[in-house]
DNA sequence: CTGAAAGCGCTTACAG
DNA sequence: CTGAAAGCGCTTACAG
């Protein structure tokens, strides 16, 4: 590996000469055209490593998510790279698995090397200390949840909204017995959404039921398994609601399981997956416009970076309903 | 940001005492404690960018997968992650979008970073040199496609038995007329699913009929599109056989957009998606262990860094045929 | 525009 | 076990 020492002497001039060159410093043309050469000769490469220990911060944007698997969050992810990518940063996507310890240790990482930005959607229940890492000159961006104590800046779903026009829409459908699949009790998503529910009932006159919520994780499985268990109950529900994509596929399955159809038994769910689209019947759906908000928590992230004491700020964007035939409640 | 001088300092000992400390050397246990006790008040994180700068290589792991939205590959990056992780070794996820530029783009980074090793699937008809990163000492590992010239590391999936079972189960069940929807033109990995798709007709009596094969990309989009094609069409198929999962689900939007419900034509479809489960009526796939490959990938990776000159090795593993009524053709 | 020199924050022989 | 010193490969004021 050629060094610029190495091609500082073959083109007969100084190593800074050569660093200038590769760094758009002022040098005369003839120079340049030596150094290129001797480059060129030597296939120098700079060593990003030496730059970047020299350099305040490195080209890096880590992309702190809780679940690679859920559509969600990898739409989130293209929308973050395609701002990152024209700023000329890279993107480091890590997937800390609803695990505050892995996503502390990717929080660690990011601090350590320097990196430009940091986009995080805190692990539920994690109580995600980003002091260090925003004294340590890192922009960062939360997603959904702002960590305690620090400002910062923010983006996220109207998460409340969503779930109580949600459940308004079952109720108008004529739906009472409204179930909803909640997610995991320290999500702070979950809890959000669960009172934008509970609200919709209560505007409608309907004391929630408690029994109708069921937390779970806010995977496939959780969601097969609280919808098989509300099958079970005395007094099942006659609507769901499934507060995000993968608890409404595993919701259908249940149903499917169990021979029940929609909209015998009403069914929306907030979306993420292009998929979602084959489910038949055709599914109500709460959309979630992921790509948007990563592009939005990249932005955010840039100007953050660009005026590092500007006044933190908060982006929430609007879900739509898309009402389909799962919640089309058949005339009595 | 507090350096190994400022601990050095305040617990009264050399810097190379408190890189040792940080590094496994070997040190008193009361100077060890001094030192921690000095780090942990002022916070000192070591800086990774100026310990790399010294040691050969940094803790990193790159993977280069095409698609990220494509479970196939959010399942292997999985795999890779679990035996990474256990071996001390960060993932770096990379999307290269099916696009060579980025690819190479990331295969340069992954030099340039020193990495310990990457595991790349190559983007559709890329060349992929990677003589140049093997060539800086990282460990490299491919998936599906050996790159030309340079022998290394692979792991893949059986293509062509996958596709060939696939297809005698639909000869089995009385289809004649099957189509295949295989992928890029220029993907090895399609042409290994078709070649599979043949061999099973040929060897059925069967002449391979041009006009049932669709390429396209191997995103859903493409499958509705391919599958919408291939119904208007004089002739339609009575199967179809999608060479990967995100096809299938095209497919079978395609075909409940036009009102036909699977086993009136036959659907198998490679699997990746959980949710491919909730299809109904449930649908036949051909199953890919795609998380062990990353295991496998993984290793082989972590082999190879340990014992560069080793014999490169290949690990192919098979495909299984999960059976169900998308496929069960009923009685004429 | 150009060069000599110091420095980025750590690691690692080398002596002891 | 421990410290002083050189070095990893580049960048960046500082003079000129």
């Amino acid at each position: 590996m050629a060094t610029i020492y190495d091609v500082a002497r073959l083109a007969g001039v100084a190593p800074s000469t050569v660093s200038r060159v590769f760094n758009g410093g002022s040098v005369a043309a003839e120079r340049e055209a030596l150094v290129r050469a001797a480059a060129e000769e030597l296939k120098f490469v700079p060593d990003r490593i030496a730059r970047r220990l020299n350099r305040k911060r490195s080209d890096l944007v880590a992309l702190i998510i809780p679940d690679i698997q859920n559509p969600f969050f990898t739409s989130l992810a293209r929308g973050v790279e395609d701002v990152a990518q024209d700023a000329g940063l890279s993107l480091v996507l890590c997937n800390a698995d609803d695990d505050e310890r892995k996503q502390d240790r990717y929080i660690e990482a990011a601090k350590a090397e320097r990196m430009t930005g940091a986009i995080i959607s805190p692990a539920s229940g994690s109580k995600l200390d980003l002091s260090h890492l925003v004294g340590g000159g890192t922009a960062v961006v939360a997603i959904d949840r702002r960590p305690t104590g620090h400002p910062i800046d923010l983006v996220g779903i109207d998460d409340e909204r969503g779930a109580e026009t949600a459940t308004a829409h079952l109720l108008e459908q004529g739906y009472r017995r409204i179930a909803c699949l909640a997610g995991p009790r320290n999500a702070l998503t979950a809890r959000r959404r669960l009172r934008g529910y509970r609200r919709a009932l209560r505007t409608a006159g309907i004391e929630p039921d408690r029994r109708l919520v069921q937390h779970t994780n806010y995977r496939e499985d959780g969601g097969l398994a609280a919808m098989a268990d509300l099958l079970r109950s005395n007094d099942p529900p006659d609507a769901v609601l499934a507060t995000n994509s993968l608890l409404g596929v595993g919701a259908m399955e249940a149903l499917l399981d169990a021979d029940i159809r929609p909209p015998d038994i009403g069914l929306v769910s907030f979306s993420g997956a292009s998929w979602s689209r084959l489910i038949r019947p055709p599914l109500t759906t709460v959309w979630q416009p992921a790509a948007e908000l990563g592009q939005a928590a990249a932005k955010l992230l840039i100007r953050r970076q660009q005026e590092p004491t500007a006044a933190e700020q908060s982006i929430i964007l609007e879900t739509t309903l898309f009402p389909n035939q799962s919640s089309a409640r058949p005339a009595p």
